[in-house]
RNA sequence: GGCCCGUUGGUCAAGUGGUUAAGACACUGCCCUUUCACGGCGGUAACAUGGGUUCAAAUCCCGUACGGGUCACCA
């Protein structure tokens, strides 16, 4: 094993979704893959046919692609140890489960799930951990089979169980956890590795899958410790080795202390969702990298490549890692401030069409005015969304100054710095930055008025606001007209 | 309930027997600045608990408390 190439797998269900937690699960597999120089492969476990949704497979393979992770083997693009879908390797399965049934290691089952609810409910109410039942304890050969002929005869059929052995502890080192160890009585009673339908369970297949693609490693979450047992079982009954595994801590709700629940509506789940709001896929890389796993130094910033080198599966935690919303944004602003400012303008473009801000179809002239207004707010900026909210004074009517703001007015210089200001600006022909803080120091000469004094009432009737950005860029993009509006209003105001 | 896992500041999170117990987010003070933001420099604040082991314990062992995971014909 030891010489053996590195191949580990993210191996998810298309039932959804891109989840943060998976997300996760499929980044750390990732960087050890790079990391070891080895192979990291896709497989769909679209066993529970029930479940899968209608392109739940296409949205998982996107969502990877746009977070930055490239895969070696999966369903899209094949490979050496194909299908890649689990639903495809039927003929695989198959054969196997009938060997395991033909050696005595598993067996036809006929208890139907209202039977195995009832005997559940009856454990529970003994306060009995609930387990199945060797349905054919104490019966002969005979009349087991009688049994069987029984079932059958009535119609039903069987699902087939694997024999868990008696008296036997199956031990694992976890490359997270260290040394982990179950005994055989308490995985619950011999366990179904074909359904009803024909189809394995997961604990079955992903053992056989796992076996022949030569998946030398499993990272997945803390919740699949209780299956691992089950699946050594069935190693062990093949006389396979098993891969390493590895254990990683969930992803908890920082509010509620609870493992991320995909109906927890405190906390955006789903990579898509912080995708439309504008997040970079870097900065999510970056920060679900921190979820559960630390570098050595202090830095918390890295690109994909440093995470790469850096990786290291001994630092993962093992204590559960708490998804901070807060601590994205910085992560996310850190990145929008040194991404270029061509790609952020295209993301708040987009915001900003979907916020109904500006058209669908913006015009050239539009377009570069929203590129000016994004730059002034890049650096403040956490996530691309936000630019709506930020940039609300270009966009609605303005309100009521507020109390501090009418204060500032009250001031007995505003009101012949503001009248000399209306009768500068509205003189200017080319209505830019550098033009309007020349009226600026106009003003100032003429009236003697400088510093706050100066600059603020000049903010408050043009922006009606006492922050935002730089005054002449501000100015400049309100335009013309409607800074005169707003300075007419705010006149107004002040002689009410 | 059984079995598994965990517990360092408000929130994360380094730390693997001897440290002034890192760092980040948040909060906050000062500086920068016409304002806000950004940035820079500071600050407040932590080893769940009780027993061991040891010259020495956040680090090792046992118990307690608290929290989480899991007990499917879901993955």
């Amino acid at each position: 094993m030891a010489n053996e190439e590195i191949r580990v797998r993210y191996a998810p269900s298309p039932t959804g979704h891109l989840h943060i937690g998976n997300a996760r699960t499929a980044l750390f597999n990732y960087l050890f893959a790079r990391h070891m120089k080895g192979k990291f492969i896709i497989r769909i476990e679209d066993t529970d046919t029930k479940r899968n949704i209608e392109g739940g497979e296409q949205s998982q393979l996107e969502n990877l692609d746009w977070l930055g992770m490239d895969w070696d083997e999966g369903p899209d693009i094949g490979g050496d140890y194909g299908p890649y879908r689990q639903s495809e390797r039927m003929s695989i399965y198959l054969p196997l489960i009938q060997q395991l049934v033909d050696e005595g290691l598993a067996y036809e089952s006929y208890k139907t799930e209202e039977e195995l609810e009832a005997e559940r409910e009856q454990q529970r109410a003994n306060s009995e951990m609930p387990h199945y039942v060797y349905e054919y304890a104490g019966l002969t050969e005979e009349e087991k089979q009688a049994k069987i002929a029984e079932a059958k005869a009535k119609g039903l059929q069987p699902v087939i169980r694997f024999h868990v052995p008696e008296n036997h502890t199956y031990k694992f080192n976890d490359l997270v956890k260290g040394p982990i160890s179950f005994d055989s009585e308490s995985v619950g009673g011999d366990f179904v590795i074909q359904k009803r339908d024909g189809m394995p369970t997961y604990n079955f297949a992903v053992v056989i899958d796992d076996h022949m693609m030569k998946i030398s490693h499993v990272l997945r979450g803390d919740d699949h410790i209780a299956n691992t047992p089950k699946q050594l079982m069935v190693y062990e009954a093949f006389g396979w080795t098993p891969p390493i595994f590895g254990h990683m801590t969930l992803i908890i709700n920082t509010e509620t202390g609870k493992k991320l629940s995909k109906r927890d509506e405190s906390v955006l789940q789903f990579i898509e969702q912080y995708r439309e709001l504008g997040y970079l896929p870097n900065a999510m890389f970056n920060f679900i990298a921190l979820l559960g796993w630390s570098p050595v130094g202090t830095n918390e910033i890295f690109t994909r490549k440093e995470l790469i080198k850096e990786f290291d599966p001994k630092r993962l935690s093992k204590s559960p890692a708490s998804f901070d919303g807060k601590k994205l944004e910085w992560v996310n602003n850190q990145y929008v401030k040194k991404t270029d400012s061509s790609v952020i303008a295209d993301l708040c473009l987009y915001e900003l069409i979907k916020a109904g801000r500006i058209p669908a179809n913006p015009t050239v002239e539009q377009i570069e005015w929203a590129r000016q207004l994004v730059a002034l707010y890049k650096d403040q900026m956490s996530y691309a969304a936000q630019i709506v909210d930020l940039s609300a004074i270009f966009f609605e009517r303005p309100d009521q100054l507020d109390e501090a703001a009418m204060t500032e007015l009250a001031d007995d210089e505003a009101l012949p710095v503001l009248n000399a200001f209306r009768a500068h600006i509205s003189q200017v022909t080319q209505f830019t930055a550098v033009q309007i803080m020349k009226v600026v120091q106009e003003v100032r000469q003429e009236t003697g008025v400088k510093g706050r004094k100066l600059y603020m009432p000049i903010r408050i009737a043009t922006t009606r606001s006492m922050h935002g950005p730089q005054l002449g860029e501000s100015v400049e993009l309100l335009g013309q007209k409607k800074a005169l509006h707003h300075i007419d209003e705010t006149l107004a105001q002040m002689k009410a």
